[in-house]
DNA sequence: ACGACCGTTCAGTGGGTTCTGAACGAACGG
DNA sequence: CCGTTCGTTCAGAACCCACTGAACGGTCGT
């Protein structure tokens, strides 16, 4: 069902995944659905052929989906079929970020709390705000942007 | 030593770094080094005003330290003074994307693996390792550049 | 209606990480 | 030279998260 060459890259992206904070079966799914035939797999395909308990597969496969990482694709009886999203990581990034501007509001609390002449700490704060804010703008818009640029010109070669 | 709203910032800042990955003590002592005076204290100071061990802030404040999120600054004595680095922010989120470069690796390898005769796979293993490698070059240049601009537009308003 | 299969959910387990307390080496002060 | 203080390191405890097996509801085929 998968060579030992497709093993094998399965696993490392599995420890790619892992590396940025996220499950490793979270990135064996991934990984297997870059190569496998057809582009589409069941969920009871998916724990078998990872051998992985379906349950593992359903759990994990929840927030991949939400996030718009993987989608579900349209199928005639009662299967889950399962396929890449063209173009989802970088939501997945994006998806990331936003939970970076949840500092924002964190800061905007410590500046609250913190009186009014203390200047160096309320420049702390501010920048420590600013960086939030920032950085969920970014990622949310303009990293995902120049990304399709980049795609596109790359791909237009 | 710490007042209420004061303690209530610093475990926030603690369950926000939770949320991104991170040791909730390392963003509770970034909190507390972002608000406290003076601006820089020792391991010792700090570990008391936290209730934590001197252990754990040894263990946890040596990454900060090495990713630029603070440094030592001198003082005369054997104490070890921390204090935050400004912009120290900007380099721990270069630091986790350089990370995401190590999956362009991972892609090539899926590409050795997969036939030359299987377009779709491929295609995909080539947009995920682009994706890799813009995303490293992308946070490692244009991401620090924009968020240096912003701020010093802010800045000077 | 019944059996078979698919996916979801739940309690329990195991591996990994963070924390603590204690022991240690090092450096200052009396 | 000895007691104190500072930071580091280690083994063990506590905790968290991912995974499993089993039970369940739902749907199709017969």
């Amino acid at each position: 069902m998968m060579s030992d060459g497709e093993a094998e890259f399965v696993d490392r992206v599995g420890l790619f995944f892992e590396s940025l904070g996220a499950p490793r079966t979270m990135g064996r799914i991934y990984g297997w659905l870059m190569i496998c035939d057809p582009p589409d797999q069941s969920l009871t395909a998916l724990a078998r052929t990872l051998s992985v308990s379906k349950a593992s597969v359903s759990t994990t496969i929840r927030p991949m989906s939400e996030g718009g990482l993987v989608e579900r694709v349209p199928v005639a009886g009662r299967e889950h079929h399962y396929r890449i999203v063209p173009g989802g990581l970088s939501r997945l990034v994006r998806l990331h970020f936003t939970r970076v501007g949840a500092g924002a509001e964190v800061a905007a609390f410590g500046l609250s709390v913190v009186d009014e002449d203390r200047a160096g700490p309320r420049e702390r704060l501010a920048e420590f705000r600013d960086f939030c804010e920032f950085t969920q703008r970014e990622a949310g818009s303009e990293f995902v942007r120049r990304w399709a640029e980049f795609r596109t010109t790359k791909g237009s070669q």
